[in-house]
RNA sequence: GGAGAGAUGUCCGAGUGGUUUAAGGAGCUGGUCUUGAAAACCAGUGACACCGCAAGGUGCCGGGGGUUCGAAUCCCUCUCUCUCCGCCA
């Protein structure tokens, strides 16, 4: 959400800064209603002044035994009209919020301008695409051949986009999982969180998922819940509504959870694999810090993921998203790519972003520095660290060998019980 | 799922329709006293949000709605917490 005075006070810029992201928004609109609302706000606060001072009147009135049908009968008027005046408002305001809701975040400055994913900006790679003498297979391939996922059953017992992990599988699933964990808790200084897998709408809202992108997830039948699309929902509402202490900013969370994503528009592409899928795993990252640290956290955020990919010896690449691949709420984004060898490019890995104050308006997120220091919202980031199954799936294409085998990587063999390799 | 109890300012806690539209206490800030501190005493301080250039005003006693000239107080509804029962990993 946008700071409403900011798109009244200076509509100019805001209209400006979102035509960056090639996305028609009207803000005459909200400029009409909230020139109205403020109106109507000035002429009933007159009135719920002078109910205020009647009343006490009234009642001295009354003690003294006088008369004061008429003055009951003149409050009455303005009783009603006071109703009137703040049914009217709240309307208004039921608008005005819609509005709000309903426009994307202003991508920062350091944003390359671009109408396609095509104006990405590659930023550093790291790691070598290893050089097979033998022909790579997909992920799914080996995974079938070694018995350790199974999409088919899972196609039975569920339906298409989910699987079943098996054997090693499973257990290489959990090895990631606690891999992952471990690195950020105690390299990086992240607080572990389970958070739960359901939320509610206004959790959903308050990062931004809803009230937009409803047809993306699933929604519990019968009751207000959805599943989560990502840990980034409960664990960045964990503080929703909160005054934080600024001097114990920045907050690091890590949370492990599923993922739920219906994605109803994206049939038909990555149809085969892990690679999209409606559940899978993700370890997240996500901070609450002070504004001014903000993007040096982001920074830091990609460096932690990163470290992950670095310590599997995964080959990656670091791209910039431009301004018509950031999404709805990301004021700037870097989405790490990992090296798949059967796609013969780079996949999408972790997407981290920083948000400014965009989620912490929605959720109503502040900070303060000292005890007599106004609030000030924080910024909020996240990022994946990093997606469970399409690391598995990387680790799998990236570490197969030419007699079919599959060796796990250094790191993960103490988490795999010192087995080395997945063979027949 | 059933029954009951509860939700008040930073905290504790009073308050069942109007004589301060949140008492009293704690805390916090300043002062007196003291070599210093504590204690005591005196004074001040009540989150937060909105409107306004400002003065000031308005809202806020879990959320929402209603009754009334007037609601923390009465009514409806929702959420959450606690206790007991049922069910259950």
């Amino acid at each position: 959400m946008l700071d409403p005075r900011l798109i009244r006070t200076n509509p100019e810029l805001v209209r400006e800064k979102l035509s960056r992201r090639k996305e028609d928004v009207d803000l005459d609109n909200f400029l009409e209603l909230d020139a109205q609302r403020r109106t109507y706000i000035g002429e009933v606060e007159k009135l719920k002044n002078r109910r205020n001072v009647v009343s006490q009147q009234i009642a001295r009135f009354k003690k003294e035994k006088k008369d004061v049908d008429d003055i009951i009968k003149e409050m009455k008027q303005v009783s009603d009209t006071i109703k009137e005046y703040d049914d009217k408002i709240r309307d208004l305001e039921q608008q005005l919020n819609d509005i709000l809701l309903s426009i994307p975040n202003i991508p920062h400055d350091s944003v390359p301008e671009g109408d396609s994913e095509e104006q990405n900006v590659e930023v550093r790679r790291w790691g070598q695409p290893k050089e097979f003498t033998f022909t790579p297979k997909a992920h799914w391939d080996i995974g079938e051949e070694h018995n350790i996922l199974d999409f088919g059953t899972a196609g039975k017992v569920t339906g298409s986009r989910f699987a079943f992990f098996r054997g090693l599988g499973a257990r290489l699933e959990r090895a990631l999982i606690s891999f992952m964990l471990d690195v950020h808790t105690t390299q990086h200084g992240y607080v572990e969180v389970l958070p739960p897998f359901m939320v509610h709408r206004r959790s959903m809202i308050g990062t931004g998922q809803l009230p937009k992108f409803e047809e993306d997830a699933f929604k519990i039948e019968g009751t207000e819940y959805f599943l989560i699309p990502t840990a980034e929902v409960p664990v960045t509402n964990m503080h929703r509504e909160e005054i934080l202490d600024g001097s114990k900013l920045p907050l690091k969370y890590v949370a492990y959870s599923g993922c739920f994503r219906s994605e109803a528009g994206a049939a038909g592409r990555d149809t085969r694999g892990l690679i999209r899928q409606h559940q899978f795993d993700k370890v997240e990252l996500v901070k609450f810090v002070k504004p001014e640290t903000s993007y040096d956290e982001l920074e830091k955020l990609v460096a932690d993921a990163e470290k992950i990919l670095r310590l599997l010896g995964l080959p990656y690449r670091v791209v910039l998203m431009c301004t018509a691949d950031l999404g709805f709420t990301a004021a700037k984004k870097y989405d790490l790519e990992v090296w798949m060898p059967s796609y013969n490019r780079y996949v999408e890995i972790s997407s981290c972003s920083n948000f400014e104050d965009f989620q912490a308006r929605r959720a109503d997120i502040k900070y303060r520095m000292g005890a007599k220091d106004k609030p000030e919202f924080v910024h909020t980031l996240n990022g994946s660290g990093l997606a469970v199954g399409r690391t598995l799936a990387a680790v799998l294409e990236n570490y197969q060998q030419e007699d079919g085998s599959v060796v796990i990587p250094e790191k993960l063999v103490p988490y795999m019980g010192g087995i080395e390799r997945i063979s027949k």
